[in-house]
DNA sequence: CGAGTGACGACATTGGCATTTGGTCACGAT
DNA sequence: ATCGTGACCAAATGCCAATGTCGTCACTCG
């Protein structure tokens, strides 16, 4: 199980890109807004867990949402990797397909229930749509796109429609779950209700 | 087209049923609410409007929110009947598929743009489960029942799936769209995010 | 008796002021 | 050069009394 990078550009840095004192950085602010949320800590209140000064997190920081998106990546790095973890136990295609959805929506519904300030940050950052948020959906539309080509070749999934309308119609039928924003509001159907919605994309998918 | 009644036992109310003064409630109401909204506007300004004390609003109903209950179940039938427009002029189940949802949606994409604050009681009672936003669910998934019968009659549709678990599936994966709640956030893709969808679902009720 | 209301209590909201916070910069230390 | 900081500013936030709002009830009037 590889975690997949989707923050190669990591929009909001600058300095140094590999240094301790940014690891540090992060470090303190998952802690803090896990505890106390992104709206009540400061960047002060950072510094102070480090042991600098507030300036110096600017070194590596555009600014404090910048630091909120890295912690939201890793969140959302950590939900695409509950997925990816469903898709090598899949036998075939579909079976894949479902383990993936599950995955996500599973591992969303965790970071819900565990980690709900960290959760809430997840959600801002689709509202906003900031950077973290596009890209876990692009790698999330990379994914599903690869598990279908595999349908396809296996002659498990129909091949008329065009792939690419494929994969975009399953993100937007699946994004009452997949999204954090939405998921928020349908968290009362667990599990059985996103099962349902992928036995219909399935059903969608059939040859 | 016949307007849908969803409101019959109209929780929330109190005194005389049909009464000319509940009416003009409700229209000042409405007009209040449109131009305000609804957390702008007191029940003084309705009273005021009407001509009498504010006293005797609550001859009529429990509270404000009954109130706004009273306006948001209006303005959700509208967008039932935008459905139902839609489905009298499809000549096949599927056709008549399609068009219910695109009514359904373009009437709640209208409302958004048109009268915004009114949109966002919509909104606010899909969040909080108000009655009104649940009896529109509750229709919407009658009238999904009746054309995929009609389609499964006439053999556009497969009948391997049970009825209930296809309606209850296509409400889910549709919400993005049906939901005020959630289509707020799924503006931009209109209107060919909903048409992919719609194809997608159509894709597998397919025999 | 029924239509209608003024006055009232509990709670929510506002407006303006003091404080905090995000972010920058010139500067010191090594 | 590089690492690191205190002092500073505009804007955001918190605070709290004064005001506004919801909802009820005893009451009047015809």
């Amino acid at each position: 199980m590889s975690m997949i990078d989707l923050s190669p550009p990591a929009a909001g840095q600058r300095g140094p890109v590999e240094h301790g004192v940014r690891d540090q950085i992060v470090d303190a602010a998952r802690a803090h807004f896990s505890r106390f949320g992104y709206g009540k800590t400061t960047v002060a209140d950072l510094a102070k867990a480090i042991g600098f000064s507030k300036a110096y997190i600017y070194k590596f920081f555009d600014s404090k949402q910048a630091i909120g998106q890295a912690i939201c990546a890793q969140c959302l790095d950590k939900v695409l990797a509950g997925g990816e973890a469903g898709v090598v136990e899949g036998k075939s295609a579909a079976d894949k397909f479902r383990r993936y959805f599950n995955g996500l929506i599973s591992t969303s519904a965790e970071l819900f229930f565990e980690d709900k300030m960290l959760y809430d940050i997840a959600a801002h950052a689709a509202e906003e749509h900031w950077p973290p948020a596009v890209a876990y959906m692009t790698s999330a539309e990379d994914r599903l796109k690869a598990i279908i080509l595999l349908g396809r070749e296996t002659g498990e999934f129909e091949r008329k429609t065009p792939i690419d309308e494929t994969c975009e119609a399953i993100l937007l039928v699946m994004q009452s779950f997949m999204n954090p924003l939405m998921l928020k509001h349908n968290l009362d159907g667990l599990p059985e209700a996103p099962t349902k919605a992928i036995n219909l994309v399935l059903r969608s998918l059939a040859p």
